[in-house]
DNA sequence: CAGTGAGCGAGCTTCCGCTTGACTT
């Protein structure tokens, strides 16, 4: 119990969530937050003695003088002091990085650390009534963890600014997702599509139309290559009697999914809303902090960087009451539980919403549409992963024909279960229901449909699934998941093309060296293999020292090797192009710079001429200008698209220009992207209605 | 939501992981 009058002050990374404690312990507590590190390497040099023992030399970050400061006064003002750090590697570093800062002014503070799994008034009085000390070998992990970073991040880099190009970066967990990308990019290109043919009968019984799928052929499973084969199939059952021989009933039972990570929110809120993992992460954000709902700014979500999957007890009790009360039939007798991740830290809980009885309906007209959608599918998420399970019935009915077996499906919902409750989530249902049909009856055959696929090699990757494959590879955490897309892109490593990453020509020669020069840095082992050693020194079984001497030996004497011998490709990139310097006569090439590509003057430094690419002729009739990409003042603004005789001639467009002129009109054409018909290209001519389509594309090539 | 309009770039950059902030794909 507190004495009276005394003050204890608690330290906690979040300050959305020191608010949320400070309601649950008010007087004699006060909460501060750290806003995450405030002690960390310099940005400007490695600051790692690698000839005494990896000696790091820590400073306080650029930019958080003021919360140090802060926190040491409030620290005066207190007379006991709880770290209350997330309780993960990161979190035990920062708490031990604060002790040290505030002991320093403070030598009589008595200062303690405190760990909780979840923000509920329980656990937090629980873990304030039993205060723990700091676990050295912990902050030894994250330390041998930092410093190979560092290592590897500043040794390789320079590499790339001697080689290929200034400014550009790799580390340990960049490096792998480009490399990921590259990989899977070859196989997409490498990939031969194959033409095969696929053959369905219309059948009809009484009004009811259905489809049956030609499955079988000669005892076997039927391979179809070109149009002449399916139509001597065809033919040869043209007055063929279509009669039932068999009906078969098939039950599916599907489990509701575990309540979302950070990965798994990614992945669906990618696939279902269309949203970039950045995106998501800003919407989630904006919950997590709060909403001003009527009754005051209340957090609609919990914690939204988490590799769990745990519920708290309370939670779960909320939850289950909320069905019962709401879905009675759908309330499973027991709670459902999920085990964590393999490799998840679990400092935190579950992403769900706060309170269940805010449904999304409740909170629509507080939020803003996306708000609205991400809420709504953590909510659904949550509710849905304490209910039972969906059944789902799937009539198959086939007809012998001949030599052919064809089969008709139909799958109908046996028990909703916790599909009951998915409204922005729910499930679209498939295959068209099938008239009431027994064994031995006949059904009229209309026609027949044979249909030209290609087979599908690998797709590129997506934001959804680049993050899935690193949290599987245990690369990057859940608060790296978004910038790691981030950094490949603003590198211009990937670009991004229909929501697919797609590796650029720099990307790949990055690649390339790294996996030449340092396959084991970039081998995606690297980093489990680098886990395990931090295992050890967390359990005192290994210094945290020997894990960093065993690396740094033939890592730096390869770095040595490799910046020595290897031949530069400084200037590869530069594109030839048929323009000449107006200035100098000499050629133009086309060049990556820090905010794109440009033009510029092969003469450099003697003639430092440049200018924009043009991306078409301008379409305003007697206007000679260029159509080039501009972006509002500050350069952070959207990219849209406008004439080089700005101000004289003010056409622009949002959409980019393509190489490619109108068929119809001669215009050029632009890419556009809707929900209904994907990406695909268009005339800029507003009188023109000319439309490319990807289908079209793919027809004509 | 609609409107949006420099000039740079070519020596001093870079890592990963915590956090939020500013304003975008």
């Amino acid at each position: 119990m507190k004495k009276k009058g005394s003050k204890t002050l608690i330290i906690v990374e979040s300050p959305a969530k020191a608010k949320t404690i400070q309601k649950y312990l008010g007087n004699g507590y006060s909460i501060a937050a750290s806003v995450g590190h405030l002690i960390d390497l310099p940005k400007s040099r490695l600051a790692i003695d690698v000839e005494h023992d990896f000696q790091p030399e820590y400073i306080t970050v650029r930019g958080k003088a003021k919360i140090l400061k802060s926190l040491q006064t409030e620290a005066k003002k207190a007379d006991t002091l709880l770290l209350a750090s997330d309780n993960d590697r990161e979190g035990e570093a920062i708490s031990f990085h604060l002790k040290n800062a505030l002991q320093q002014k403070n030598p009589r503070l008595p200062i303690k650390r405190i760990i909780f799994n979840e923000i509920t008034p329980h656990a937090i009085r629980e873990a304030v009534a039993h205060p723990l000390d700091i676990n050295l070998h912990k902050v030894n992990a994250q330390k041998a963890r930092r410093l190979l970073d560092r290592i590897v991040g500043y040794h390789l880099s320079p590499i790339l600014w001697k080689k290929v190009k200034n400014g550009l970066s790799a580390g340990r967990v960049q490096s792998v997702a480009l490399k990921l990308i590259c990989e899977r990019e070859a196989s997409v290109e490498s990939f031969v599509p194959e033409e095969y043919w696929s053959l369905e009968a219309e059948l009809q019984k009484g009004k009811s139309v259905f489809k049956a799928m030609l499955i079988e052929y000669q005892g076997r499973k039927p391979v179809i290559k070109n149009k002449i084969e399916v139509l001597k199939i065809s033919d040869s059952l043209k007055d063929a009697v279509f009669k039932v021989t068999d009906v078969r009933f098939t039950e599916k039972r599907l489990k509701p999914r575990a309540p979302f990570t950070t990965s798994t929110l990614q992945q669906t809120a990618a696939t279902r809303l269309g949203f970039y993992s950045r995106k998501t992460m800003r919407v989630a954000q904006q919950l997590y902090e709060g909403v001003d709902i009527g009754s005051g700014r209340i957090g609609l979500i919990t914690y939204m960087r988490t590799d769990s999957t745990r519920v708290a007890g309370s939670a779960l009790q909320e939850v289950r009451d909320f069905i019962h009360k709401s879905f009675p039939e759908e309330l499973p007798e027991k709670s459902n539980y999920y085990s964590p991740g393999k490799g998840a830290q679990d400092a935190h809980e579950a992403i769900r919403p706060t309170y269940v009885n805010n449904t999304p309906e409740s909170l629509k007209s507080y939020l803003t549409k996306e708000q609205y959608k991400l809420y709504a599918a953590i909510w659904e998420r949550f509710v849905s992963s304490q209910m039972i399970m969906a059944i789902t019935k799937t009539v198959s009915v086939d007809f012998k024909v001949r030599e052919a077996l064809f089969r008709a499906n139909s799958t109908s919902i046996q028990q909703k279960g916790y599909q009951r409750v998915l409204h922005v989530l729910a499930q679209r249902e498939k295959g068209k229901k099938l008239p009431r049909l027994t064994i031995g009856e006949e059904v009229a055959n209309l026609r027949f449909h044979p249909e030209q696929h290609f087979t599908s090699g690998p797709s590129r990757y997506t934001d959804a699934s680049i993050v899935k494959i690193l949290e599987e590879k245990g690369i990057g955490r859940p608060s790296t998941y978004a910038p790691i897309i981030s950094v490949l892109l603003d590198r211009y490593y990937v670009v991004r093309r229909n929501k697919q990453l797609v590796a650029t020509q720099l990307g790949r020669i990055i690649n390339d060296l790294l996996v030449k020069s340092f396959p084991d840095v970039v081998d995606e082992n690297f980093t489990a293999q680098m886990e395990r050693r931090l295992d050890e020194v967390e359990e005192n079984r290994q210094e945290w020292v020997s894990l960093l001497k065993d690396f740094y030996g033939d890592f730096k004497k390869q770095v040595d090797y490799v910046m020595d011998t290897l031949e530069s490709v400084k200037g590869v990139m530069d594109e030839e192009t048929e323009y000449t310097c107006e200035k100098c006569g000499r050629p133009i090439v086309k060049k990556l710079g820090r905010f794109g590509f440009f033009l510029a003057c092969t003469g450099f430094p003697e003639c430092r001429s440049t200018r924009s690419v043009p991306l078409a002729d301008c379409p305003r009739p007697g206007c000679n200008g260029k159509i080039i990409s501009r972006r509002k003042q500050g350069g952070r603004g959207k990219e849209f698209y406008g004439c080089t005789n700005y101000p004289e001639c003010d056409f622009i467009t949002q959409f980019k220009p393509t190489n490619l002129k109108c068929p119809k009109c001669g215009y050029f054409l632009v890419d556009k992207e809707d929900k209904q018909r994907g990406a695909y290209k268009a005339c800029i001519n507003e009188g023109c209605n000319y439309l490319h389509t990807r289908e079209a594309e793919d027809q004509s090539a």
